[in-house]
DNA sequence: TATTGTTATACTCTATAACTATA
DNA sequence: TATAGTTATAGAGTATAACAATA
């Protein structure tokens, strides 16, 4: 029985290193890096289209990336930039039927992957591991309390 | 309570984002990065000079970015490269006192934060946490057998 | 004068390919 | 011929600073 706090977290960046990189294959195989696809969940899971500045926000990132990282997912096909109607020097970024199908199929493999792993276990361990994750989140400065 | 499998998977990378960005902020200050940072801690354990063609394999990286990584951490005076005593192609390379102290800091530092995040919790919750993210790196194909 | 997005520039992580010296 | 490390080049994430258009 492992109880060293050190090992522990050891744990979560192990985890998060190999489902990362799964889950990168995966993006790579459709032409997507994680950076890309959170645009792209983003945009999906609010259903409208966002202002430049405002991805930037979300994403916690500069203005200047946001600029590359659209740039991209337009290329692609993905998303498409339309012009603010009322503040001329805005620009809406918005999903195309493509993204939007394939920011689906993100969440649908979110889905498939979480089930893989943990479906087997009761849902009493399950709940406790979360337990113990919200535990070291309150540790560290909360920073986005739910809104 | 929560169970959802997905939410669970979606803690991990929570975890690992919000504690890497803490641990980044304060490489960063001493002139370290993650990846630096591990070479160094690579050397330390091992307690022995490496040929950089082990360290590649080791750190699951290519033998150019070993190039890189030594070249900075050269440049840095935390590690020194010197000639393979029989093999003349090979290079290997060994911390410096600085570096070593260095590692010892990190390692230091590691300690103290994870007792920090998971000291106040029932050593029985952690080792749940721990079962369970083993038993999620079990569903993954297992990689490295424990040597 | 403040804000939005862009061009310009730079650092780091990471990779592949071509090449040199050596084995 | 195979191996160790390097130079050359490139894509991606990410940043700051300067600038144009607009508010």
């Amino acid at each position: 029985m492992t109880t060293d706090p050190a090992a522990a977290l050891d744990k979560v960046f192990e985890l998060a290193g190999r489902i990362g990189d799964l889950m990168q294959s995966d993006l790579a195989e459709h032409g997507l890096t994680p950076a890309r696809a959170e645009v792209l969940l983003v945009l999906h899971h609010r259903r409208e289209s966002l202002v430049q500045r405002q991805l930037s926000e979300v994403l916690r990132c500069t203005p200047r990336h946001v600029t590359s990282l659209v740039d991209t997912l337009e290329a692609h096909g993905w998303a498409v930039r339309t012009p603010h109607p009322s503040d001329r020097r805005a620009t809406l970024v918005g999903l195309t039927s493509r993204g939007t199908a394939e920011a689906e199929r993100l969440d649908t493999e979110r889905r498939a992957a979480a089930h893989a792993l943990l479906g087997k276990l009761p849902a009493r361990d399950v709940a406790g591991f979360v337990r113990v994750a919200d535990h070291v989140l309150d540790q560290l400065t909360p920073q986005d309390p739910p809104s």
